[in-house]
DNA sequence: ATGAAAGCGCTAACAG
DNA sequence: CTGTTAGCGCTTTCAT
């Protein structure tokens, strides 16, 4: 149950550069106040015996931790979301840079989390374990959730404003000119789901644009839906002359599915995704979509745990990201 | 740079529960031997405080470290090659299972690595970071290397058998009766990379089919690459009947360019590609290659990690896993 | 500038 | 079955 061999202790650094081990604690944590002679012996000592601190024993000591924990939903698929990898390379980036070490949980949202061994926790998203978050909370470790408003909760939050990401996209359509615009949603169950399309469907009111029950598709990020609803949509009379898929993969369907009607993208029909993620680059025709700062969310979101851990914030964090769009080729204005 | 709020400690509970100290540790740790009057008393005050063990002084005590560290090369793209997110889902997953704590590191392979707060490390490939392996073993952790085989270094691994990969390929396109076969291998300085090549080279060797340098193009597992190899060699007046190219990314990007110049898969031109990646589904020709247990060895390189650094595992791994041909419809038999 | 000594929170003998 | 006690390796007063 043990490591086999015995590790290197500040006392066997101490012993070998023959000072105290208050000294070498100092030169490893660049006190000013150590002769040269001294330091230089402790670190050759240090270097000959490739002595390394004992992390917990530091953090025992100090009480301070510098580490966060990265929890993500474990549901299949995410790891293979263009979601997913942005947030782990921008949370590890942050980590990188700042020092912090990240651990990493993946979780179904029932197993009870102990986050006693991380100064703050990042939720990327919460789907179904609000129990955990308020469960860290009550043991005092900081919480950022990412990509959910969460005002019912006491964790802080950053988030990305996908409201006004709906708004945006359904705003670029009229402006084109298009009265017939239709929208593949996502998960409605989803906070995402719900806001893309609240947002689309008040600018559609605002503008003065009805958007019929047969225009509103509910889908869940899949291809197989989104080809489902393409389907439908173009079986309409009343076809619409531009569709906001909610996100990029439902969107890249779409245009399949266009291709092989025959119909034509952009002449014959707009379309909007959401993401822009990389499989954008592989298709035929550029699509033009509503880009989400998610690695900037991420790094964002551990800087900001990182302060409020060491004290420094202690303002609640609320903040909600702009989406921007991103224009490419699949969209023009209608014809006539 | 301290929690503003002190911590519950063990001692908090000991005082509610009118026990020793030792008497919640024993409930902590699931001990038998306590009356179920105490072990009720005690699981009431944890509850009631909401009390969490302190880690690092839980794993000062025991000298025990259920942790382990995953470093991965931070090269630009890594993320978003599916090699990196099945390693990151395999190791995940494994490190769930066994409720152990999976700590994060991306690396350039130039910061030194303190590996100490970890009982052992894996490192996700080794490209620029040998000396970090050095000094984590010299620290006395155990470190498992996967996808490279390190015979030199005194870290156990394992990898996958790409010189198999290679020879199952040749062997394939052979099979079907091609006798001109070209390679698009990828980075040779890479293991990967060259074990690929390797392997294929010599099963041709074995089976007595030449593989003249022109059949043979260096690429660096990118789309650019795979499209200037792919005109160069349909620019040969000697057109291969067959391509292996070592990435499913290259292997996609011949498609594409054999679809531009009317070239028929597979009844024109045979092709297999490298990975089994996602990408495969949304190619117009399903493409035959070769898929690597990646998610499998990431988990199985957390688990015989695990046993070492409990000392139920005491020989080196060396372990070699075999790829496998998956058989779609990007090849055929050569005409005539 | 240096060292002795008292913890940090927990576990693990060892008594009882 | 329970409590006392001695560390685990390091930091941090407090003297010197």
């Amino acid at each position: 149950m043990d490591k086999s061999q015995k590790r290197i202790s500040i006392e066997d650094v101490a012993q070998r550069a023959k000072v105290s081990i208050t000294t070498v604690s100092r030169v490893i944590n660049n006190v000013p106040t150590v002769s040269s002679k001294n330091r230089a012996r402790v670190e050759e000592a240090i270097a000959f015996l490739k002595f390394k601190p004992n992390v917990s024993a530091q953090r025992l000591a100090t009480g301070v931790n510098n580490s966060i924990g990265l929890v993500m939903p474990g549901y299949p698929g995410i790891f293979h979301s263009f979601y997913a990898i942005e947030l782990i390379r921008g949370v590890g980036h942050a980590c990188e840079t700042l020092h912090l070490d990240l651990v990493f949980h993946i979780t179904n949202g029932f197993n009870p989390l102990n986050t006693s061994n991380v100064g703050g926790v990042i939720f990327a998203d919460i789907i179904e374990n609000r129990k955990q978050v308020e469960s860290a909370l009550a043991a005092g470790t900081p919480c950022m959730v990412i990509n959910n408003k969460v005002d019912d909760l006491d964790a802080d939050y950053i988030a990305i404003d996908n409201k006004l990401g709906g708004k945006v996209a359904a705003d670029y359509l009229i402006s084109l000119g298009h009265k017939e615009i239709a929208i593949i949603s996502g998960n409605l169950n989803t906070q995402a789901g719900l806001f893309r399309f609240e947002g689309f469907k008040k600018e559609l009111e605002n503008r003065k644009i009805s958007l019929p029950a047969e225009y509103v598709f509910e889908g869940d990020y899949s291809r197989r839906c989104a080809r489902q609803a393409a389907e439908k949509f173009f079986e309409l009379k009343n076809r619409p002359t531009a569709i906001f898929a909610c996100s990029d993969e439902m969107a890249l369907e779409v245009i399949n599915v266009a291709m092989e009607k025959g119909v034509k993208i952009p002449q014959e029909l707009s379309i909007v995704g959401f993401d822009d993620s990389p499989a954008c680059l592989y298709s035929s025709v550029g699509l033009t979509t509503i880009k989400q700062p998610l690695f900037e969310m991420a790094e964002q979101a551990v800087r900001l745990l990182n302060q409020i851990v060491n004290g420094k914030h202690t303002d609640k964090v609320k903040e909600m990201l702009a989406p921007k769009l991103v224009v490419r080729e699949s969209c023009a204005s209608p014809k006539g």
